[in-house]
DNA sequence: GCGCAGGGGGTCG
DNA sequence: CGACCCCCTGCG
């Protein structure tokens, strides 16, 4: 039996934006144009065919029970790039440039480790340890003839793992494994956003970026600001003088209140991909 | 083509 | 603040 599922009127959804804005790390681009990603433990391909949005490899009941909620489909995007858009001429740009943006709700834990891995690191080596530490640990999954892995516990993650080539990151990792094995995390989503922060800071290899990060893309936090170098850069050129009395944290809460991560994965989509240069200018202009 | 800097979605001491 | 592990990329 085949397995997909076929959406018609669904606004603000464009596989590229939401698999290279950033927020995830593990994704495929077919030569189709479609993107394969592994996530809760399954493996689903996605695209956008003449206005429908096929899921393959998904039954209706998988489709409601796990991927509504991974899509973030019951979130109305259209409201939210509405509201922002109306903050500045920037942001109107960045939400129509990304605008088929979704926030994935990805899994807590695997989130903690992308973005330790993330620190002071390039996108493909990002990729290249993620995918072997998968390949290592996962349990294997196959799909369209080709072999996949999920992403492994924290028991799973043991031994020496230089293969990972992670670097000083590597002591992080073990580190995060034993945190989350010994002291109780599984309680930390029903924490308020502040408490659950600072639990997330305990893990070393943790601090106030990668923290938000796995707030926003792991906890459903959308109201916080991961505030990378790219995102620094662009609000200091837009918003020089309220930077000067501010930290860019403390302006985007005070700017976007609860839209605070939205706006920053448009930022931050924008400036990565519309050909903006490192000092917020346009690299040919 | 190959070898060599430069620098990367920060964090720690 | 400076170092940082190890590529990945770009230039010579």
């Amino acid at each position: 039996m085949k397995k997909q599922v076929v959406l018609k009127n669904l606004c603000s959804f464009e596989p590229q934006h939401i698999f290279e804005c950033g927020q995830c790390f593990r994704w495929e681009r077919e030569e189709d144009g479609s993107y394969t990603v592994v996530a809760r433990n399954r493996v689903i391909n996605v695209c956008k065919e003449k206005g429908f949005i096929v899921f393959r490899n998904v039954t209706e009941e998988e489709f409601h029970d796990i991927w509504r909620g991974y899509f973030d489909l019951d979130t109305d995007y259209g409201q939210i790039k509405k509201t922002l858009s109306e903050h500045d001429r920037f942001l109107k740009d960045a939400t129509e440039y990304g605008s088929g943006i979704r926030i994935l709700n990805q899994d807590l834990w695997e989130c903690v480790v992308s973005f330790i891995i993330s620190a002071n690191n390039n996108i493909p080596r990002i990729q290249g340890i993620i995918q072997r530490l998968c390949q290592q640990f996962g349990d294997r999954l196959s799909y369209g003839g080709k072999t996949y892995f999920t992403f492994p516990g924290p028991e799973r993650i043991v031994g020496d793992l230089s293969f990972l080539r992670a670097g000083y990151r590597e002591h992080y990792i073990k580190n995060a494994c034993e945190t989350f094995l010994s002291s109780n995390f599984s309680d930390i989503a029903a924490l308020d956003t502040d408490s659950a922060r600072k639990k997330l800071l305990t893990i070393s290899g943790v601090g106030p970026k990668v923290a938000d990060c796995i707030l926003l893309f792991g906890l459903e936090r959308r109201e916080v600001f991961p505030v990378d170098v790219w995102v620094k850069r662009c609000l200091n050129s837009l918003y020089g003088e309220a930077m000067k009395t501010k930290t860019p944290r403390e302006f985007a809460v005070e700017a976007f209140g609860p839209l605070a991560g939205f706006a920053q994965q448009y930022l931050f989509y924008y400036m990565r991909n519309a050909g903006f240069d490192k000092t917020g200018g346009m690299k040919h202009a």
